[in-house]
DNA sequence: TTGAAAGCGTTACCAG
DNA sequence: CTGGTAACGCTTTCAA
């Protein structure tokens, strides 16, 4: 048995209401008595028992992380380290324990999501996935559980941060317009996911913008894999009229981009350009280093816990219903891998 | 209030007591009252509040794993995530959820650790790091808390998993010498860590075995990071005598070698010869592609929670002390990072 | 097959 | 400033 509040309650002389007020910093307690219960509580290393002490009080002191996919495949994409790296770091700050919930598919993984969430074995959520026909969505909501969501919901009323997509996929488009290039492609993942719909339509607004015919745009939708995009892109690449450069809504997608240009036997960027996103760490280990739009996805983790926390705050004082929203800036990062384009007008 | 399993117990008119029950499978019970207290659990969407479950049994159904330093630096090395992966999906078979433990330092870690071990938050412990001057694992052991490190611990009697580091540093220096490499130098990190001992002493062993001076040898220890390998290796490399080749502890780290290389105005592999530890998936992105030890990462993670849930179920049964090891094999990935040094003999 | 009651370790209210 | 008591939501004897 581990030593309980009513052990040490013995040894120092006292109820155990005094030791539980000595541990809470009550200040309606002699000093003597406060500093005798501390010395029996070092010496005995008596910590107390959480799932005792959430019982009774609201909070659990932990929050809950919703992985994508199964924890399995989210961890392939560097993105969800780095977000983690944001989130741990912001909640260490607050002393706050992270729960990481995963699922190898959504059912396991709302049963998961549900059995921490009644299970109060957290105070609020993270969810890190923005997919249009989530249900764990409707289900938080339902549930008044304190979200914050990174990535734009499709849905009204959730908190987020996020990137401004749109404009984020409408820059990287006119970097390429402006060194001269026409025949853009635009390759993402899933339409199901907020990101990807983001920088599409934000390629789509600078083409429009520039009066580039629809018969010279692509818009290719994939899984968020290397080898879906290198499947995808190699069909592109051997159509007569092959686009001259791609917009690429993933780093790790990019990656299958380079494969299957360099199968096709051309070469980055001479005869394709490619800009990508994300900015994570093997963008600039590929051969070219990958011109790569910065999404600062350390400051999204942060900004996520600090939202959830302001969230937490407010529910408990029931002002329900506040959401809000947060747009972490973005920045392209020039590399090796575009060159001018066909129409170059020679004055970028 | 979230709904009790009083209220469903109201519902269904029966006792709480009979609630419970069904909830638990038990077999004595009627598959009327079975059925019928299942239909309202479904209809209200209860689920039973783990704080007070955990109170009365003794489990937690999750377990904790311990990330190295903080979490923030931990996830910079890509062996963290692919560990996590591992982790999480031996996890999600048994139905255990995980919590995060990190600490800016030794302190606030410990003090997270003996939280939510002592605060009956968890089950087991799976340590990611094996230090040298760890407090944490005279703790948890003093603790008898079931736990198992990854990479092997300084200390006796503790289960752990592990790859054979001085073998497979040895083989990795042996596949140097055999492509005729002489002047070999090491590069690790921290000699607190048994990974960096283990695969320094293998290299050592290789060097001995094929009759290398001490003069010819260079063993290397600093952080395990990019920076400070690059600056390590560029102290080096200006030597009159440098190495023709480098067996380095990391692929992070290897990619400092490789700046440092390449900043010194030399090529890779032509001048100096590479050989790293991991195999993340940055190895086959770098210019050239590293040659890389392969220690399946994933693995040591899934290993790792079937050994803690081995050691969960003996310490429920009193059989203290057991502890175990396990060794996952590695596998040397020839890549482009190796050529045939100064005394090549012609036939490898 | 089911119910009543005790107990898990804390906190919080009400007295004193 | 401190103690007694109830309560948190569940499981588990012990009886029926």
């Amino acid at each position: 048995m581990a030593v309980t509040i009513k052990e040490i309650a013995e040894r120092a002389g006292v109820s155990p209401s005094t030791v539980s007020r000595a541990l809470a910093g009550n200040p309606r307690i002699s000093a003597e008595t406060r500093a005798r219960i501390q010395r029996i509580i070092d010496e005995l290393g008596y910590h107390p028992n959480m799932n005792a002490r959430s019982l009774v009080v609201k909070s659990s002191g932990t929050i809950g992380v919703v992985l994508p996919r199964s924890g399995d495949s989210a961890f392939l994409n560097p993105f969800f380290p780095e977000v983690l790296r944001g989130i741990t770091a912001a909640l260490e700050e607050h002393g706050y324990a992270l729960l990481l919930a995963t699922g190898r598919d959504d059912a396991v993984k709302h049963e998961h999501v549900a059995r921490m969430v009644q299970g109060k074995q957290v105070d609020g959520v993270i969810l890190l996935e923005s997919r249009a026909d989530d249900h764990l969505i409707f289900y938080l909501r339902e549930q008044r559980v304190p979200m914050v969501m990174i990535g734009r919901p499709l849905l009204e009323g959730i908190a987020y941060v996020d990137n401004d997509n749109v404009l984020a996929g409408k820059e990287a488009t006119e970097y390429l317009l402006e060194r001269g290039h026409r025949h853009i492609a635009f390759l993402g993942g899933s339409l199901a996911y907020a990101v990807t719909v983001d920088r599409r339509d934000g390629y789509m607004l600078a083409m429009d913008k520039a009066g580039i015919a629809p018969a010279m745009r692509t818009v290719l939708s994939t899984d968020f894999s290397e080898e879906d995009a290198y499947r995808e892109v190699t069909d592109v690449l051997h159509r007569p009229d092959r686009p001259t450069a791609f917009v690429v809504a993933d780093d790790l997608m990019a990656l299958g981009v380079i494969g299957a240009v360099q199968s096709a036997g051309l070469t980055i960027p001479e005869d394709v350009s490619i800009v990508s996103f994300n900015n994570v760490l093997l963008s600039r280990l590929t051969n070219p280093p990958l011109t790569s739009v910065d999404i600062h996805i350390l400051d999204l983790g942060r900004k996520a816990v600090e939202m959830l926390f302001a969230l937490i705050e407010k529910s408990s004082s029931r002002v329900d219903h506040y959401t809000d929203t947060y747009i972490v800036h973005t920045q392209l990062i020039e590399r090796g891998s575009v060159s001018l384009g066909p129409f170059a007008s020679g004055n970028v």
